[in-house]
DNA sequence: TTAATGAATAAGTGTGTACTTATATAAGTG
DNA sequence: CACTTATATAAGTACACACTTATTCATTAA
């Protein structure tokens, strides 16, 4: 998945608790939603965002749907951030020597 | 600065379009909107998100600012989604092997 | 000081999206 | 089968925010 996708799913404050409640293990939807203030739609809405960008994963057990955070979905924001970060790195000390040089 | 706001400063095409003009080095606020199909204050109110976010840093030369990207304003989303990677891989693999014994 | 340049701010608008309620689907239970 | 439980989908609403144009502010130059 692409690195744009996977901030556009993290962006929003109810998917990080979402993600919050998963970080630990597996959990069913019903579970996920216990824990927050929005309705059961809502948070229906936000596994799916949070499927269709990689994020997480959806296993049926009866009526219950289990989801559990795919680390593999993470990996292209992960690299994307860290190669984005050495640039910066890169560039910033190069500035700062160019002006010790001044 | 916390890693909710530094998410929320990158969840934008155009904020992204600039930190990638932005990435190989420092560059003033007419030079990165030369690249970008939006008008000048938009850039302006990007640049203003960024910099609230710890993402940029500014500095003034003559009329122009100049903006450059601040490494530091990334650290703490790039620990965060670390931590959270690394506790998604703990989880998996304990399920898998959950599995195994099953 | 006047004009010109570069950028920020003010104010208004349209649209995407995070919600809601209502309903549908699916699977287990009596 | 009817009923309950768990979740998903449909449809509508409200608000945040990414834009716009107009204006202001700041700096340099004539």
């Amino acid at each position: 998945m692409n690195y744009e996708v996977t901030i556009d799913a993290l962006a929003n404050p109810t998917r990080r608790a979402i993600l919050g409640r998963l970080r630990g293990g597996a959990c069913s939807a019903g579970e996920i939603g216990s824990t927050l203030t929005v309705t059961q739609p809502a948070v229906s809405q936000h596994l799916k965002v949070l499927r269709q960008a990689g994020i997480v994963r959806q296993e049926r057990a009866g009526t219950r749907r289990i989801y559990r955070v795919d680390p593999a979905g993470l990996a292209g924001l992960y690299d994307w951030l860290g190669e984005f970060w050495d640039d910066a790195l890169k560039s910033y000390k190069e500035a700062m020597e160019a002006d010790d040089r001044n």
